[in-house]
DNA sequence: GCCGGAGCGTTACAATATAACATCCGCTCT
DNA sequence: AGAGCGGATGTTATATTGTAACGCTCCGGC
């Protein structure tokens, strides 16, 4: 079932993003994984709040830092990330999210809001399951499982004007 | 369940093909859609086989037979293809492969080789109603189910060595 | 005839991502 | 100490994917 829920008013998130650092920090150190000063920026900078971060975007906010900094060093910056599950790649949007659960999130489904941007992470065993069982009748052996539903949280669920999303 | 198969061995394309085109007419002609010579080119390239194709595949494609045509003219046969559920658009490839269900594809699930991209849409309606569920209890409206499977087919199905994949 | 909308042509550009090569720095081996 | 190596970063240029904006044409309704 659900195993996170989006994030409510009472979220005190500058906990939540210090236990994010410290989980990343954990994690590296355990793996003999360098995170460096600018790939450690990185993470911060995608775990300002819940929502998903443009590489492009990290980038402005890295050059409003350090002057001229050019794509390349995002971008492995975030292959780091990515490679050690620290954050994840929405597809649809491509951006980067934080991961809450660096060290199991090999099943993970995204619920996207496209009004807030808000974006929670869950980790539905059995939804993976029945995506491996239709796998299996198709004789298709699976390696990555892309499930990203997009629609409105709660707090942005009104009769769905147009709108220019916050992304 | 899987309603559609990975395309096999004795698969007639030529009749899958004509298939789909002559739904993509009909259902064109109900609507009072405009299926153009374009658009409907754009589809026949997409039905070349069961894989994702590029808009600047297709584009050369069309460039080869007609001479200059700009980028814009192929993003809007793919609006088109797309509104009417013609087509579907891959997410994580970027790419665009053709729906064999235009009339009913609204809860579509796609599995896709990495080996030799072969790309099969299923309609699990029980997967669907499991993201529903997982949704509701997080207070969230769904307007888009994106599942991506990404792995190998069983022809494809190797030890596992890199691949420069024919995406 | 005139208008309005759909389709398409054309130009320019925005946004996302990578290739290729250079530099630096800490480590190990000798 | 000096050579050599690998990982991280800097730098430059370019590839890939997608849009904005404007204008022309055709066709059907009035
Ligand atoms: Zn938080
Ligand atoms: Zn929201
Ligand atoms: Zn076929
Ligand atoms: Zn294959």
């Amino acid at each position: 079932m659900a195993e996170r829920k989006l994030p409510g008013r009472n979220h005190d998130h500058a906990a939540c993003m210090a236990d994010a650092l410290r989980r990343a920090e954990r994690l590296c150190y355990e793996r003999g994984a360098q995170l460096t000063p600018i790939r450690r920026r990185v993470l911060e900078l995608i775990w300002t709040d819940h929502r998903p971060y443009g590489a492009y975007e990290l980038l402005e906010k890295l050059q409003a830092e350090r002057g001229r900094v050019a794509p390349p060093t995002i971008y492995r910056a975030l292959d780091f990330l990515l490679v050690h599950g620290l954050i994840h790649r929405i597809e649809s949007l491509n951006a980067f999210v934080g991961c809450p659960r660096p060290s199991d999130c090999s099943a993970g489904q995204f619920f996207i809001c496209d009004g807030c941007g808000v974006t929670a992470e869950i980790a539905d065993k059995a939804l993976a399951q029945r995506i491996d069982g239709a796998a299996l009748e198709l004789g298709f052996t699976v390696s990555q499982r892309i499930v990203e539903i997009r629609g409105h949280c709660r707090r942005c669920h009104l009769p769905e004007q147009d709108e220019a999303p916050v992304l």
